[in-house]
DNA sequence: CCCTGATTCGC
DNA sequence: GCGAATCAGG
């Protein structure tokens, strides 16, 4: 397959800020791309596309940043290492009625389709749930509730 | 208890 | 500059 070097490049960028300003989550925008949630704040910090970034300022240090301290920062550590163990894989969720961004209705699981450099921008276009942008398989994964999203289930 | 956003540090 | 780690809040 093609061997990503760089690991933003324009289109991902692109990517990224369309995510971004389409209301996509950091998580979403992270999976959907292939990198890290980290990685996709990271990089939108980097670029200045932070949502906290109306004024600059009114928030520099609301309570002060005790340095490195460790307080709960244990048990989060454990969890990950307990619970996580592998990457987040792509959901092998059967779209068929993919549809492109202009035909993207309220019927249609809006589930961005995109790859790093794909031309065929779409979506996943299924019948979401009610009150969800997502079809039931992608809303399981967006909004990872009740059970992770650890195991590929189609 | 879990998730999301933002900042800071290390490479 | 990128990514992970860390902290804080919801």
């Amino acid at each position: 397959m093609f061997a990503i070097g760089p690991t933003w490049t324009t289109e991902r960028i692109e990517l990224l800020k369309s995510h971004f300003e389409a209301g996509l989550s950091c998580r979403e925008i992270a999976v959907h791309i292939g990198v890290s949630r980290n990685a996709v704040i990271g990089k939108l910090s980097r670029l200045g596309l932070t949502r906290g970034e109306f004024n600059a300022e009114a928030r520099p240090a609301k309570k002060e940043r005790a340095s490195r301290s460790i307080p709960r920062l244990q048990y989060q550590m454990l969890r990950t290492v307990y619970e996580d163990g592998e990457p987040v894989l792509a959901a092998p969720v059967i779209s068929e009625q993919r549809c492109s961004l202009l035909e993207l209705n309220k019927q249609r699981c809006r589930w961005p389709i995109s790859t790093p450099g794909a031309e065929d921008f779409c979506f996943c276009g299924n019948t979401p749930l009610e009150g969800a942008p997502y079809c039931p398989g992608h809303t399981r994964l967006a909004y990872r509730s009740g059970s992770r999203q650890r195991v590929a289930r189609g």
